[in-house]
DNA sequence: GTCTATATGAGGATAGAC
DNA sequence: GTCTATCCTCATATAGAC
């Protein structure tokens, strides 16, 4: 027998649980949290159906753990790219930037936090989620236009935000057809012209 | 006995039909379609489980005749709104107006659209609804702008669809606290300046 | 750690009495 | 037209062998 330390075996545990979240992240995607099964992830995976139980308690579990990962890495992304400007304009475009970067390269993650938001049998599990990291862009977006000298910084928010999110919900509608840099370009053009 | 003639019983049917669709309406609107069932939808329409299938053959025809509903609706309310009009600048603030009058006067009909729209397990019944709406209004857009004389019509159109439509779901997300009537000033003054 | 087989429950849909 | 009782499918979750 080949003996193996605890490291060992927890690096074996942490790549299958990743396996398993990265297929379920794919087919939530894909078809919807509620319209996947335990039994389509495990195929995916290449796995039984019951193996599934051993790594997560249950399917919202399985979410709850995929949506954490999601969120941790969209913070981190955010807050660094951040601390790098100091001047208004500049943390202002490094957020639409960093925003338009984060959908460009983590698709699935943008489309499932999407369909979950929309779907109110779901939206308890990660409702405290998007609600905190939709009034933090917004005040964000407050605090710097009111350093650029903007009036009514609270619309003036709304519509930033607005525009932004209709954006990034036209691409994910029209997916590779839709010209999503021309709009980025247009975007910060029509709204970042201080 | 009291006789009844056809019309009586066609009568009566069509408010018990109607009945439950505005009971399923309320319910699909607020849980969404999957999460709600049937013993639901007949506990608040006031009948039992069964009956609901001697007037909808399934949940899904049910969605339908719901959906088929409010589409006719908005088309209707759309298309007389814009024929009162001839000038490119008035069809374009028509188009405006009624949007935001259907959404405000029939929030449920849009929280169900919207939510169904997100659900890929359910898109493919209304798919080509949303679609042809949303080509639809696109193409408008493009088409009164060129009358106005923007040049680059595809990406001016996108942009004033994706604020359109994110100022609808910022309404959607945050209810009646959020300023719909002030958004929509802003959005006629930032957008349709010509 | 991994599998197969099984328990359990929910929800859509049907049958048949009244 | 309306109800109650029942069927059936499917998906989550568990048990137990290997």
């Amino acid at each position: 027998m080949s003996p193996k330390t605890k490291e060992q075996f927890k690096e074996i545990r942490n790549q299958s649980k990743a396996s398993i979240q990265a297929a379920a992240l794919e087919l939530f995607g894909k078809q919807g949290y509620a319209n996947t099964s335990i039994s389509q992830i495990a195929k995916a995976a290449g796995i039984s159906k019951g193996l599934m139980y051993n790594y997560f308690e249950s399917k919202e579990v399985l979410l709850r753990e995929i949506l954490l990962a999601a969120f941790g890495e969209g913070e981190n992304l955010m807050e660094t790219s951040l601390l790098q400007q100091s001047a208004p304009k500049e943390q202002l475009l490094a957020i639409i930037e960093g925003t338009f970067y984060m959908v460009r390269s983590q698709p699935q993650y943008w489309k499932l936090l999407t369909t979950l938001a929309f779907q109110p049998e779901i939206a308890g599990e990660i409702e405290w989620a998007t609600k905190h990291k939709r009034e933090g862009t917004l005040e964000l977006f407050k605090n710097i236009l009111a350093q650029l000298g903007v009036k009514d910084t609270e619309k003036e928010a709304y519509l930033m935000g607005a525009t932004l999110d209709g954006i990034l919900l036209q691409y994910f509608f029209l997916g590779n057809t839709y010209p999503l840099e021309d709009m980025k370009k247009l975007y910060i053009e029509r709204f970042c012209n201080f």
